[in-house]
DNA sequence: TCTGGGGTCCTAGGACCC
DNA sequence: TCTGGGGTCCTAGGACCC
């Protein structure tokens, strides 16, 4: 097989632009991307970090996941923008639509990123370089955002390109580039060099990306073992995954979690956070015709100590009261009464629920299983709120949080998208 | 740090089996 | 048992990404 041709196509402060836009499609005369500004959650439900940040905003040293607190403290007059997670899919989508009419061999990789194979396409469509640009423009003409394009023969260095300069660019990185626009870039801008693998390489005198291809990979193994061998084939532009089509096909769990805006110190709430946790987790299950057999729950205490507990099922479940039970019984193992700022739920180990097996030993699910679908039906007609459960009606508590977004409470985007 | 929420993958150690 | 080695499964925690 020849060279392969990759692009990598990443939104320029995605979540941010994608708000500049609407407040300017909707005659808000101020473009949020040329003034300091963030996307960032609510200080007083303790959801206050930066999600993304204007280029301006930058410019003062502002950086995402810091609290909004200190973004403050630099640039008193910073603009925050609550996030609005249902635009950013309708945009994400869009991208996505343009992108399609390019290669039929497109990955989404997150919400603001797209890989796309160009292998093929080139015959059809000409030079990959002119024809990165022609796509960049026309999704600034269509859809009022930027993109940044990187072009290589792989993932990896398709997406070190696209993370050069910005905004509004095209960059390449092919392998005979390596050495002059990679090499010399501090080692934690590789991907998936994070900070502690920063700090271990840097232990060991490896401070740039050129560094870390030149060493001995044996230097690595003792300390980073297999991930040691990744970072080195990164460094040295090593890496031939394919583009993986479909993107959320082969999920491996679905989980929610929630900062809570007061410590809970009761078992009873505690309890019917994670029920609320439980209902979208287990309708997400249900919409995707899944299935799960590992359930586990997580908890944060005001003193920001993490605990886990999972325990794998001998059967399979999608129902709403059967995962609460199992969370509300792993988390009673689990709890020593400490406040806690943060609960979280998951599914793991998911297979199709067509040959699904009721088990003979366990509770008999099959009435839940019916009550589970016909809220699921009322919630889908008439909103997540529809149906509540009495115990959240004084409990200061959602009755639902995470993964469902409430359509009717946004508007849809104006014609351009 | 006044420190979010959604994921994936890897590893170490223990249980258990042959 | 003062016991060997290999394989698999399970669990908790940690690393990384956006």
């Amino acid at each position: 097989m020849g060279q392969r041709i990759i692009f990598h196509i990443d939104v320029n402060s995605a979540y941010l632009s994608w708000e500049a836009v609407y407040r300017l499609q909707h005659g808000n005369p101020v473009d949020l991307r040329e003034i300091p500004s963030v996307v960032g959650g609510d200080p007083t439900t303790r959801h206050g970090i930066v999600l993304t940040k204007s280029i301006p905003a930058k410019k003062f040293k502002i950086q995402t996941g810091e609290t909004l607190y200190s973004a403050l403290s630099k640039y008193p007059e910073l603009v925050i923008a609550k996030p609005n997670y249902l635009l950013y899919r309708q945009c994400s989508q869009a991208l996505g639509n343009i992108l399609k009419e390019y290669s039929p061999l497109i990955q989404q990789f997150s919400i603001d990123e797209y890989f796309l194979d160009f292998t093929q396409m080139k015959n059809l469509f000409g030079d990959p370089v002119k024809t990165a640009y022609r796509i960049k423009n026309r999704i600034k003409e269509e859809l009022g955002f930027t993109v940044n394009i990187g072009i290589s023969t792989n993932k990896l260095l398709a997406k070190m390109a696209s993370e050069f300069e910005k905004p509004d660019k095209v960059h390449t990185l092919f392998p005979q580039e390596i050495p002059t626009k990679m090499w010399p870039l501090p080692i934690e801008e590789l991907f998936m060099v994070g900070r502690a693998t920063t700090r271990k390489l840097r232990s060991r005198g490896i401070q740039t990306i050129g560094d870390l291809a030149h060493c001995d990979v044996r230097l690595l193994l003792p300390s980073l073992k297999s991930f040691g061998r990744l970072v080195w084939n990164y460094a040295n532009g090593i890496e031939n995954s394919p583009i993986k089509p479909g993107g959320r096909i082969n999920i491996k769990g679905m989980g929610n979690s929630t900062t809570m805006s007061f410590d809970v110190d009761d078992r009873q709430k505690a309890h019917l956070v994670l029920l609320s946790l439980v209902e979208t987790v287990s309708a997400r299950l249900r919409q995707d015709h899944s299935q799960s057999c590992l359930i586990a729950i997580s908890f944060r205490t005001n003193e920001f100590l993490s605990y886990s507990h999972q325990r794998k099922l001998s059967h399979t479940t999608d129902c709403t009261n059967e995962i609460w039970e199992i969370a509300c019984q792993l988390f009673d193992e689990l709890w020593q009464g400490q406040p806690l700022r943060h609960m979280g739920v998951r599914v793991s180990d998911l297979c199709q629920d067509d040959f699904v097996q009721l088990s003979l030993f366990e509770k008999d699910y099959t009435k839940l299983r019916k009550l589970d679908q016909a809220v699921d039906s009322i919630r889908s007609r008439f909103g997540s709120q529809s149906i509540i459960r009495s115990s959240y009606l004084h409990s200061g508590l959602h009755s639902m949080t995470g993964g469902v977004i409430e359509e009717e409470d946004y508007p849809m985007m104006s014609s351009i998208l």
